[in-house]
Parts: structure tokens; C-alpha cells; sequence
DNA sequence: TTGTTTACTGACCGATCGTTCGGTTGGTAT
DNA sequence: ATACCAACCGAACGATCGGTCAGTAAACAA
């Protein structure tokens, strides 16, 4: 997406308007607590950026980048399709836990709707990985392994929404008392995965 | 929560302000803002509200009432447990569509994290109406409609996640090509719960 | 009738907002 | 030496921010 060569002074900055914005959103945040944060002076940012605008689209493109080579990366090439979507289920929310700046970017720009932004080209991103996601379970259903009366797509949703939803509410969750014995990522995820796969419904 | 008379004029102000908070966050909304959209003056806000962020905080007080008396009126005495739960579900994902601004506050606020606001009372109340969705669950083991090796919380997170997940993506899934014969709320709430239900291994 | 309270306003305040401008560096090519 | 340029700065711009204040009109109680 963004092929520009950035001077060392401007990376700083992208990288600290980065984080701002993810923790406080568009409005939340000035060129002042920027630059202040970066240590130059304001109008240096406006030497770097157009103006606030650009610097947020700079932004949101930088995490969009980001965000697809995280998803992108994910491809696994396991034999066991189960296990393969359980492992990439669960790398997928130790990224978001450990990097979660540009989903908390991404996400909010997509949340929004108003399709502001490029979001529709967003969607095509997110939507690329899902059909990644559905065409994996659909390989679990002709070889077998995955029962073939249920919605791939639907599995899909269900899986993302969730690790967003984890991602999303980690604090809170972590305060219910079910959830006390599934305080790192990998045990919740593995438990998500399984119930998940077992169902609901006694045979 | 809140038991305070509020006049004609103030309600309005709340009302107004509430939607505007709910699609722009607290930053993005100014006071002037408000007061333009209702039809009064910048200085009346103030003669009802003390400050802009009484204004917010009685803004989420309104909205936590109403996401909780949502959540109340929920309940259900179906004798089927797992039709009982699907309705649930399904009215849930209904009502947070047809009236998102409560929800969205609410979400803002719980997924920012850095417990702000009464960040744990929130969690109080969250966690009251979970309870409640793996109480439903729980019935429905020991009557043997549902299995017992699975985890009625993971199964009621699940839940939550899915119905949260359609609400904030609405309008970026309903362009997925796999969903477009799902744009009724009714119908994509009965897919996912069919989904969680049956489960994804074969027998 | 007078006094009090409530709802509301326009004018105004200091601070901060995004943005621009003139000017100063240090390095690099000619 | 000269010319040029990206990188940086302090100071200021008009606009808007949250918030204050004196005053007005209506309602109500005495």
C-alpha cells in the first residue's frame, strides 16, 4: 500500500501517532501530545504530514499493512486441518494481544461503518482472509474430518468474533470468575477451539 | 442508577447527547455541537449539566440503565431450553440493532479498558446477565438436551461474541457474498446458533 | 403586589486547537 | 565558495474549545 521511503524523523512519528491514535481515537488526540511525546516541535509534524488528516491516513494505512502481513502469515500448511485452525486461531489472538495497536485501529475504523476511509477496501482485506478461513473448513469437510451439515462461513464468523471479542474485552473478561483458571491466551483459545468444534447439542 | 428528576430541556440535551457521544466518542463531540443539534444555547448545556463530562457520565449512567433492563427483559421461561436460548439470542442481536446507542456507549467504555468510569460496576452487571446465559446452559446439561463434556461459560461467551461481533461488523458483513442471502437479523442469528449447536467435528 | 426560582440567552473568557510563516541549522552537490 | 534542501524551531494566526456571567422572561408563592 504505502511505498513512500520514510525519513527516520517521520517513522518516530508514525510510530508514536500510531499508538496515540489506537488508545484514544481521531478526536482524542492532538499534534501537541504527538509531538510533545515524539520531543519536536509541532510544526515539525506538519513538516513530515500535510496536516492531522494525512498523518491519520499515513496511520491507517501503516496498520493496515500490518494488520494483512499478520494475517497473511497465519497460512498454515498443516496436515490435521483441525489442528491447523485451532493453532491459527490461537497465534491469531496472542498477535492481537501482544501488537494490539493497529486492530484497535483497524477495527475502529471498520466498526464505524460510515464508510469513511477506504473501507471498502478494507473489506476486501478482511475478506480475503476469510475466505482463507472458509476454504480451510471446507477442506475439513470433504476429507471427513468436519461434519458437512454446518455453514463453513458461519464457523468462520464464529471463530473471528471470538478472538476479536477476546481481544476486545480481555480486561473485563478476565475479572469473571469462570474465566480465572484461563488467564493466558493459549488455554482460552484451545477452549474456545473446542467447544467450538464439540458443539452444543448431546448426540 | 440514576434517580434524578430530569426537566423537559435537560432530557432532551441527554437524549441528543447520547446519540452524538455513542457515534462519536467523548473527543469527537463538543458541547456546541450538542446545543446546535437540540436548538438551545451553549450556556443552557451547562445550566442543566455542571460540565461536559457530567454530561457524559449521566449520558452512560442513562445508557447502563438501559442496557440492563434490555438484558433484563430477556428472560425466558421456555420450556425448551435450546429454543429458549436461540430466542434469546436472536432478540438480543434484534434489539441491539434497532436501538444501537446504549450498546455502543457501553462498549466504548467497556473496551477501552484502563477502568475509567465504573468500569467494575459495569463488569457487575455484565457479568450478572452471564451468569444467567450459563445458568440457561447448565440447565440444559442436566436435562441431557446438551452435552456435559462441554464448558457452559465458553458456550455463553461464545454466544455473546457472535451477537456483539454481528452488531459492530453489520455493515461490513452484509457486503460478504456468503451472507447476503442472511440480511435479516433473524435469520443470521439462527445460522450462527445452528452453527454453535451442532458443533464442527463429525461424529 | 412583590420576591424567588427556573429556564434560557448573548457576550465574553483563557486555553487549546490545527495550521502557517519566517528563519536557522547541517549536509550535499556543483 | 556557492547554491540548494530537508529537517527543524519559535512565534503567531484565526477558529473553536469548555466554561462563566450578567441579565431577561415566565411561572409561582407570599
Amino acid at each position: 500500500m504505502n511505498n513512500e521511503v520514510l525519513s527516520q524523523g517521520a517513522h518516530r512519528i508514525l510510530e508514536v501517532a500510531a499508538h496515540l491514535f489506537a488508545r484514544q481515537g481521531y478526536a482524542g488526540v492532538s499534534i501537541n501530545d504527538i509531538a510533545a511525546e515524539v520531543g519536536v516541535s509541532k510544526a515539525n509534524v506538519f513538516h513530515h504530514f500535510a496536516s492531522k488528516e494525512a498523518l491519520y491516513l499515513a496511520v491507517i494505512d501503516a496498520a493496515c499493512d500490518e494488520f494483512k502481513t499478520e494475517l497473511e502469515c497465519l497460512k498454515n500448511h498443516e496436515r490435521d486441518v483441525a489442528l491447523g485452525l485451532k493453532q491459527v486461531a490461537c497465534q491469531h489472538l496472542m498477535r492481537l494481544l501482544s501488537n494490539p495497536d493497529p486492530a484497535r485501529l483497524v477495527l475502529r475504523e471498520v466498526f464505524k461503518g460510515e464508510s469513511g476511509i477506504d473501507s471498502s477496501q478494507v473489506a476486501k482485506i478482511l475478506h480475503r482472509n476469510f475466505a482463507l478461513l472458509v476454504e480451510q473448513i471446507e477442506r475439513g469437510q470433504v476429507s471427513g474430518q468436519f461434519r458437512r451439515d454446518t455453514d463453513p462461513a458461519m464457523v468462520a464468523v464464529t471463530l473471528i468474533a471470538q478472538n476479536i471479542f477476546f481481544f476486545q474485552s480481555w480486561e473485563i473478561l478476565r475479572q469473571f470468575p469462570e474465566f480465572q483458571n484461563l488467564d493466558c491466551a493459549e488455554r482460552l483459545s484451545a477452549a474456545a477451539f473446542d467447544s467450538l468444534s464439540k458443539g452444543l447439542f448431546a448426540k
